[in-house]
DNA sequence: CTGTTAGCGCTTTCAG
DNA sequence: CTGAAAGCGCTAACAG
C-alpha cells in the first residue's frame, strides 16, 4: 500500500514477458508452462511480491470478506460465535468484518449498510434485541446479497438460520425446576419480539403443562436485558404476595444480574430461591452458588453459519437455505440443587 | 456488487454530463456549481447509488479500513478495547478488520500478514503473549505501516503506545494486602517477556521493599495464563512449607482460575489467603467473595489508541508518537479484606 | 464551472 | 503456451 509496491507489472518487466503470463502463473493457470511459472514465483518471491486484493476485488468483483453482525462484542457467547466464524472464514480464504450493533435496530440497520456500501460478498446476522421488523433483511434479499442468521433470528426468510434448539432447551430446564420440587417457577425473558424469548417461553410452558403446573402469567417478565431493568423486575417478582421459589432467566448475564440482587437481598439461592441460567458462561461455575444453565456451543454455531454462507457464495444456484438447529446441553449445578 | 450496481456512470448517462462532473459533485467539490451538484445528488438518490469503495480505495490507495489484533476475543478486556475503537473509527469514517492471535505469537505475525495485505491503512495491535521479539513489528515501520500498540505492548519501538500504569496499579494492590496485614504476597504474574508481568512485578516489588518485606522469589510464578498451568502453580505455591497468605494475579481471568482452586481446597478467601486480581471484569462483583482489583479504562484505551492511529494518518509527517499511560483505580472488595 | 484523458493493479477474453 | 488489449469504478491532472 505504500510507496514502492511491487505489481505484477514489475515482476513482469525484469522477467521480461507480459504481465498476463505473470498474473496466469501466479495462480496457478494450467496453461502456462511449469519453467515460466517457477520462474516468476521465483522472482514474485524475491521481489517480495504481494497481491493488491483491493484491485483484484474491483476486478472480481469480489472481496472474500465476509460482514459479520452481533449485538455486542463484550459478551463471551458471541465473542465464541465470532472465532468460529473467523477460524473457519480463514481456512476457507475470507477475510470477516465485524459491527455491533449494541442491540439497537437503527445501529443494526446502519451496520449492514456499512458492510454492504464495503463490497463484502456475505453476511452473518444475530438481531438486536428492538429487531422485530424484516426490512433491512428483505432488502438484502432483494440485492441478491447473501446472508446467514444465528442465534437472534427472525422466522419467516427464505435464508439460512443456525440455532439452538431454544424450546427444548427451556423445557429441560423448567423440567429440572419442577423435579427439584419447584412450584412457582418465574421465567425471566427477553423482549416480547425476540425470537429466543419466544421459544423458550414455548419450552417453559411446555414443561408446566406436562407437569399439570398451571403458568401464572404474573411470574413471566420481559426485560430489556439490562440490569436494571432486571433488577426492578426481580424485585417486583418477590414483592408480590405469592413469589416464585425458581427463577429461570433468559441467559446467563440476566441470571448473574439476579443473582447479585437476591443476594444483596438476603435471599438463599437454592434454597430460597433456586436460579437457572443459558449460555453457560466460563464464569457461570466460579460463581456461589455455581451457575445451573443450558451450554449452547457458540464456537460450533459460528463455524455452521460460517460455512453454510461460505457454500452459498461457492454455488449461489445450487444453493438451498437450510434451518440448522443445534442441540443443548442442561449443566445442573448448585444454584437449582434443592 | 451485484449486478446492475448503479455507478457513477449511470448517474451521468442520465443527465447528459460528464463523469468527472458527478464525481466531483458527489464529493462536494467547491468548483461544482450548485445546481449541477443538486441536480446530480438528487438523481444518485433516485437511483439509489452507493460508491464502490473498492474502486475508490484502488485509486486513492487507501482503504479507510483498520486492522486490529488482539489476543482473543471472548475477553471481556479486549471487547471493550475493541469497541472503544471502533466507536472511534466509525466517527472518523474508518472500519476496521479483527483478528485475534489466540494468544500465538505465529498467529499474530500471520494475522498482521493478512491485515498488510487487505491493505488497511493502519493496526492497532496488543500483542500475544508469547511474543518477545520485534521482527514483525519493525517489518511495519520499514514498509511505513503505521500502527499503535496497546495494553500488552512491547518497549523500545518509535511508535505509539497506549498503556495503564501497570507498575503504579501493582503497587496499589500490594500495599494495599500488606495494610491488610499480609505478610507472604504471592505474585501469580504472566509470562517472563510481557510487558505487563514486568511492570507490574516493579510495582509488586516496590510496594514490598516500601514496607520493609523482603521478597520471596518463590512466592513468584509466571503462569502462561492457561487455568491448567494457573492451578498448578497455586497448589504449587501452597504445598511449600511456608505457604502465602495472599495472591495477587496477574489478572482476572487468572484470579478467578485461583478463586475456584482455593474453593476446591476448602481454604477461605481472604481470611486464609486474600485475594486481588487486575482488570475489573464485570462478573468480578458477583464472585464470592467479590474479587478485589485494579479498574483498567478499557473502552477509553481503545478509543485513545484509535485516535492517535487516525491522526497519525491524517498527517503523516507532522507526527509524533505518544506513549499514553492511563490511571488505574484499586477496586477493595471482600476479597482482600481481612 | 465542466469535460477529456489517463491510469490505480489486476483478470480475462481474444488472437496468435 | 503467451501476448495485446480492454475494462472493473473511480479520481485527478490538465485543458478549456
Amino acid at each position: 500500500m505504500k510507496k514502492g509496491q511491487v505489481t505484477i507489472r514489475d515482476i513482469a518487466l525484469k522477467l521480461n514477458i507480459s504481465i498476463s503470463t505473470v498474473s496466469r502463473a501466479l495462480r496457478n493457470s494450467p496453461e502456462i508452462k511449469l519453467e515460466t511459472r517457477k520462474k516468476v514465483l521465483a522472482m514474485a518471491d524475491k521481489l517480495n511480491y504481494s497481491p493488491n486484493v483491493v484491485a483484484q476485488s474491483l476486478r472480481v468483483n469480489k472481496t472474500k470478506t465476509l460482514g459479520i453482525v452481533v449485538p455486542e462484542l463484550a459478551s463471551h457467547f458471541f465473542a465464541s460465535n465470532i472465532s468460529g466464524i473467523q477460524d473457519t472464514a480463514y481456512r476457507r480464504g475470507y477475510n470477516v468484518m465485524i459491527c455491533q450493533s449494541n442491540e439497537s435496530f437503527e445501529q443494526e440497520k446502519s451496520d449492514i449498510r456499512t458492510l454492504v456500501s464495503s463490497r463484502v460478498d456475505g453476511l452473518l446476522i444475530s438481531l438486536s434485541r428492538e429487531t422485530v421488523s424484516y426490512d433491512h433483511l428483505q432488502n438484502l434479499i432483494d440485492r441478491e446479497i447473501p446472508f446467514v442468521l444465528f442465534d437472534r433470528i427472525l422466522e419467516g426468510l427464505p435464508v439460512s438460520t443456525v440455532t439452538v434448539d431454544d424450546t427444548l432447551g427451556a423445557y429441560k430446564v423448567t423440567r429440572h425446576l419442577i423435579e427439584q420440587g419447584c412450584q412457582r417457577i418465574a421465567f425471566l425473558s427477553g423482549p416480547e419480539g425476540m425470537y429466543i424469548s419466544q421459544k423458550r417461553m414455548d419450552g417453559y410452558e411446555k414443561a408446566l403443562s406436562e407437569k399439570g403446573i398451571i403458568m401464572d402469567p404474573g411470574l413471566v417478565r420481559h426485560s430489556d436485558l439490562t440490569s436494571e431493568t432486571t433488577q426492578a423486575m426481580v424485585r417486583d417478582l418477590l414483592d408480590q404476595p405469592n413469589p416464585p421459589d425458581a427463577i429461570f432467566a433468559i441467559n446467563d448475564p440476566v441470571a448473574i444480574d439476579v443473582m447479585k440482587f437476591l443476594k444483596g437481598r438476603g435471599i438463599r439461592i437454592p434454597q430460597d430461591i433456586a436460579l437457572v441460567g443459558f449460555t453457560n458462561m466460563p464464569v457461570s461455575d466460579a460463581l456461589e452458588p455455581a451457575l445451573s444453565t443450558v451450554d449452547q456451543p457458540a464456537y460450533e454455531m459460528g463455524r455452521l453459519a460460517a460455512n453454510n454462507l461460505l457454500d452459498q457464495l461457492m454455488d449461489p444456484d445450487g444453493f438451498e437455505p437450510k434451518n440448522i438447529v443445534l442441540d443443548t446441553e442442561l449443566v445442573i449445578r448448585k444454584s437449582s440443587e434443592k
